[in-house]
DNA sequence: GTGAAAGCGCTAACAG
DNA sequence: CTGTTAGCGCTTTCAC
């Protein structure tokens, strides 16, 4: 049978002094009334014993209970959302929380039983994470517990938020082109309603424009951003004289379904065509050849400054909500060259 | 400034009973000797109130915290582990548990102090994850607390552990390939010490030694089971006139650098080389062209079993551990054909 | 400098 | 059928 673990008790009976000296030793609480000797002979009691605090006890009485929950929207299932727990993760643990984490469908029902579940249990604060970069209402849960957004911001900025810096990386990746002095730059994305491609879009659009250029031509919609339809809609862009020399997709699956349609078509990467993508996925975008130029999203940071936001709030419950935009940084690659 | 939200004394006092037969009442305990009107009556206050029980509190006198550990080594990172977290949520979900999730670097002195610190926390059992398939001792928390091992074993089964079953899935994928009609199959796989490799590879070996074939003539080997260093295999493997007419391929990764060495030596895919691979990956198996045959890791259901043998433990500590082999299914697509 | 005692919110004996 | 009471293990006044 297992032994039950020591408590306080055991371990103030042993250094031969009360709970409430033991607490205070191990704790560093209560000043300078704990004398050093005390203090020694109470550490050396505990480590001896092997003690460990019964957080929950402690919880119950302190009412902290260094935890924070994590909510996301299919949030575990995504590769990215992966970095953002992570994130969070690591700045949670430096400043010596756990993560509490349920995963929802994203139904708002869901969403709020979920949040309903982590507070029963205490937890300090709570993230709120969405798979994609999105626009939500205020969460009502902002009401009664610490609350910060992660991949998704509320119209009114009445939560702490952390989006991508999505038209600050697709500067960066049209910088990359016209650096190299491309102006017929053409841009493949998805119609579905997110965030990202509204932002990727409108600012693809007016670079293309500020040069002169009608979009429209330059422009093709896939209904679904994955590479068999960028495929076809390479093909499309691509198969004619006045073709762009150089294309900007919306992600790296799109990127990919340009690779396939530019061999296809005899057209050589980058001499002949120059194309740069976002996401910067892991398992394409330097596994291509030759290696694509991708904005990444910064999902590992935003999950740390998520959780670096919401330990501020904790120490400071009036403090200002702050919208954050956080860097797309380009990964340059060799998927660019100048046009012939 | 923020109410206070009722405590149970609080919803015991609204109905006009005891904080005893109230608890009672909302928790179903006691037998019968709660009176149905009261019940009601309990219940309604509750509701009215908006109560929902201090589960820190309530943990702290039954000892039951409804909370598993999850310690994983790099777990939050990688494409697939998500998929075991996943499972695992889903299951402690439904039988009303939630997940501490922490991340680890899989050394052993930071894997005890994950361990202690969740212990810390009174969770009643814990998931022990790790990135890819191994063989682990075992780990010193068995002593104290109910553990499942996800994705390892150990030597002598002292714990409970669900890994995948490679040796079926590799059966399974050369059953594809025999059942086309092929005999001359090449494997390339990676000189990486994991079980994954040794498994596949022996099953492999195995299969064409039974065939009568001399499996060496068969089998590259690269140091990293990534594209590029795949490409160069497969172009080895390949480029010469007793080529095997179909390849195994240890993951999708080398499955997309044999592809792309058949596309650069005139080789169709599959009319003039079947391929399979392992792992099933989202990004690659089903977009490569043809989409490709590969055997899926089930670490969605790996995480579900783990926790519902976890929860079988906790009600039956002294159950036999068991070690499970859960079934790689082979996901058929079109990267088969017969021999020429 | 230290100990005694109260109490965090809840559940489970024990009475009635 | 229901109320009273005693803790779960810890922290924190308050008194010495």
């Amino acid at each position: 049978m297992k032994t039950k673990p020591p408590r306080l008790a055991d371990v103030a009976k042993a250094a031969d002094v009360s709970t409430a000296t033991a607490s205070m030793a191990l704790n560093d609480t209560g000043g300078t009334r704990i004398g050093a000797g005390t203090r020694e002979r109470v550490r050396a009691a505990a480590a001896d014993l092997g003690y460990r605090p019964n957080r929950v006890a402690s919880g119950l009485r302190t009412r902290r209970t260094h935890t924070l929950g994590f909510v996301g929207d299919d949030v575990a299932t995504t590769p990215f959302s992966g970095q953002m727990i992570r994130g969070a993760h690591d700045a949670a643990r430096e400043a010596g929380f756990m993560l509490l984490i349920v995963d929802t469908s994203g139904e708002a029902a869901e969403t709020g039983e979920a949040v309903a579940a982590l507070q029963e249990r205490q937890i300090e604060g709570i993230l709120l994470a969405t798979m994609y970069h999105q626009v939500v209402k205020a969460p009502k849960a902002i009401a009664t517990t610490p609350c910060v957004l992660l991949n998704a911001r509320t119209p009114d900025g009445s939560a702490s938020s952390v989006v991508p810096d999505e038209r600050g990386g697709t500067l960066g990746l049209l910088a990359e082109l016209t650096g190299a002095g491309h102006t017929r730059i053409g841009h493949i994305t998805t119609t579905e309603d997110v965030e990202a491609r509204a932002i990727r879009l409108a600012t693809w659009r007016e670079r293309v424009e500020a040069n002169g250029l009608h979009s429209d031509d330059l422009l093709v919609e896939i209904d679904q951003a994955t590479t068999r339809p960028a495929h076809a809609a390479a093909l499309r862009l691509l198969d004619r004289p006045d073709r762009p020399t150089a294309v900007f997709c919306f992600n790296d699956r799109v990127a990919m379904g340009v690779y396939r349609a530019a061999a296809q078509l005899g057209l050589r990467i980058p001499e002949a065509l120059s194309v740069v993508s976002y996401d910067d996925q892991e398992l394409i975008a330097p596994e291509l050849q030759p290696a694509l130029i991708s904005a990444a999203l910064p999902h590992y940071e935003m999950g740390r400054w998520s959780v670096l936001e919401l330990l501020r709030r904790l120490d400071n419950p009036e403090a200002a909500t702050v919208q954050h935009l956080m860097p797309c940084p380009v990964v340059k690659r060799e998927s660019v060259a100048p046009p012939r």
